[in-house]
DNA sequence: CATTTGATAACG
DNA sequence: GTTATCAAATGT
């Protein structure tokens, strides 16, 4: 279980294509031989070319956004309000700085750990969170810049009958931008309809 | 609505 | 180098 992961040329297509791509994928990290799996329900995309939204805009290269301008399929990682990491997803090729913000998922595997690191007994405030998740799944600053394809943290296909349709998608206004001025109202956050585990409603 | 602190930018 | 301002959130 678990172990198939998308190969590199699947991080390589557009940020929003791959965004509600991912939807009903697995997100797996194996921290100190422990092995914690949820499942992608709601993701949102960050365009660092026009995006005033996105810590790379205007293709701004920092310390700190500089993975995001290399290959597809690497983790961007940071830290928000001096507290919560945050984990996104690399996408396209060389030099386009595009990310896909994971925002939510619904325990699946190692709810054990995860209690012990978010410390709480309710599965339901595990990972209903951009920076829960991070906490459940042991997502820190060590796996900045680390590889999707490695054995830390990885993202594994959804069985066949349970990839998610199009009409299973819901689109929305991103969160927490209120600076992005026309960019607020972009449609650049996907997540499963119905499903219990969105971070906000 | 209060919390809380690293990263960034604007200095000197 | 030093300082000031802000931020892809969370818990209540």
């Amino acid at each position: 279980m678990f172990s198939v992961k998308y190969p590199r040329d699947f991080y390589l297509q557009d940020a929003e294509q791959v965004a509600q791509q991912i939807l009903g994928s697995y997100l797996c990290t194996c921290i100190d031989d422990q092995l914690t799996v949820g499942k992608i329900v709601e993701t949102e995309i960050y365009l660092g070319s026009i995006d005033k939204a996105a810590h790379s805009y205007p293709n701004k290269k920092t310390p700190r956004t500089q993975i995001q301008f290399g290959l597809g399929g690497y983790a961007y990682i940071f830290l928000v309000y001096g507290m919560y990491y945050q984990f996104c997803i690399v996408t396209g090729p060389v030099d386009v700085p595009d990310v896909i913000l994971i925002r939510a998922l619904e325990p699946i595997a190692g709810i054990e750990y995860m209690m012990a690191r978010c410390k709480t007994q309710q599965v339901k405030n595990l990972t209903n969170g951009p920076g829960k998740l991070c906490i459940s799944l042991n997502i820190t600053k060590n796996l900045y810049g680390a590889d999707l394809l490695g054995e830390e943290i990885w993202l594994s296909p959804p069985h066949p009958v349970d990839i998610i349709n199009m009409n299973q998608i819901q689109t929305a206004k991103r969160i927490g931008i209120d600076y992005a001025e026309e960019f607020v109202d972009k449609l650049w956050r996907f997540y499963i309809k119905d499903n219990q585990y969105i971070s906000k409603k």
